[in-house]
DNA sequence: TTTATGTGATAGTATTACTATTATTTTTGC
DNA sequence: GCAAAAATAATAGTAATACTATCACATAAA
């Protein structure tokens, strides 16, 4: 029985966007387009001049909702990191057991993205492409550090902090939780574009999801105790 | 007792470069000077304007050695490459055990780099640092394919597979060598960045460096039969 | 001493990443 | 149903970037 819950939308940090995309319909074009575009092309050859073209709008219009194109990447990486503590919290809901809810949790971190009908104008398993080639564009700059004060990275935090504590509930001594996650969050990206491009610099393997029991795996063997 | 050998030079790939910058003073300086300013100021705001006025020189003649800033990116990371996969055998050589070799091995590929006085117009702490911000981006691009059919990125499959081989020489039956070893290499450098702009999507730990500690317990706790 | 090669000087182009201004359309509040 | 406000479109312009092209000059090798 699959329920769509059609209240419900994933906000993101105000102070990324001009305007709230959400708001219009042209903001909803934006996001819609962007994805597309940049899923085909790259942010690289991602412009505000293309996507006014194909959305029949202006470069000054869409200059009203975001001020660069890496203000408008941020919004969609930012997005789509709030959409997975949405699917994690929903995921592990009601799970008693620590280790079956990390599994769980895993899970959701690493496996390949499948259409989510809940949100209209964002399409998923795109954004997902995106996330996995670009996403580390939008902290390795020299702006970091100003971003990260005005609290644009926290939707990340948040993931990771969540799981974190998963891992603590179940060793409570384990020293490295957040390095431990983040490297899987990481490592599951780069292990699937590696997959795609680098095939020598990962392993495939016939019948399973190699990216998802390799990180499970390795999670389980490192909190033993 | 040191040892500098002077008649030493990393071999990176000539696909790379219009004209090597080994062979003539100008070229050292553009390597030299763009080592500075792009650990300076990121690669987004370097240019090929800024580098000519730095080092007195022009645009055009810098045109002449690498036909972008992409090009000269990707000259300088595989220099990186090649000086690694140097360190890691002179690291390894005549050790037998490969358990100690495996240990070694991981330690230069995670530590934090020292100056190496052997190639005097490059600055590897500076490199370095390069490599841990903006490695990524030079093949997180949509130009991937096309160079890595060139074989622009050899060095770096050939450092994971070298360590890969270490791996299945303790354990032949190990089903991700190279997957473990790319996370290890990558994984290091992005939890280096996070512990110093992202703090809390990693862990620091007073009188340990807690990246090489990470990655060495990982890698051995996940190959243990 | 010729010739090739490397470098410098200068100029030019298409594209990008914006900003500014004004006109037009759409929405909303009454 | 209309005025006011808000949103969007149209148009123009700018500084910077990422190059390409041409020609002159210096120098070093043949």
């Amino acid at each position: 029985m699959e329920v769509i819950l059609t209240n419900f939308t994933i906000q993101v940090n105000d102070k990324i966007y001009l305007k709230d995309p959400d708001s219009s319909d042209l903001g909803k074009k934006i996001i819609r387009h962007s994805i597309e575009m940049i899923e085909q092309n790259g942010i690289e050859n991602f412009t505000f001049g293309k996507l006014a073209k194909k959305i029949k709008s202006t470069e000054a219009s869409l200059y009203r909702y975001f001020e660069s194109k890496h203000k408008l990447l941020l919004y969609l990486i930012n997005w789509y990191w709030g959409w997975m503590e949405y699917k994690l919290v929903f995921g592990t809901a009601n799970i008693e057991d620590p280790l079956v809810r990390l599994q769980k949790a895993l899970k959701v971190l690493t496996e390949t993205i499948e259409e989510d009908r809940t949100f209209s104008h964002v399409n998923e398993v795109k954004l997902s492409q995106i996330v996995i080639s670009e996403s580390s564009k939008v902290y390795l700059t020299k702006q970091v550090d100003d971003e990260n004060q005005k609290g644009i990275f926290t939707p990340y935090k948040r993931l990771v902090e969540h799981v974190s504590k998963i891992i603590l509930e179940i060793n409570p001594s384990y020293k490295y939780p957040h390095m431990l996650v983040s490297t899987v969050i990481e490592g599951a990206h780069i292990q699937r574009y590696f997959a795609e491009h680098l095939p020598r610099l990962t392993n495939t393997i016939k019948g399973e999801d190699a990216v998802v029991n390799f990180y499970t795996e390795m999670v389980l063997k490192n909190i033993r105790q």
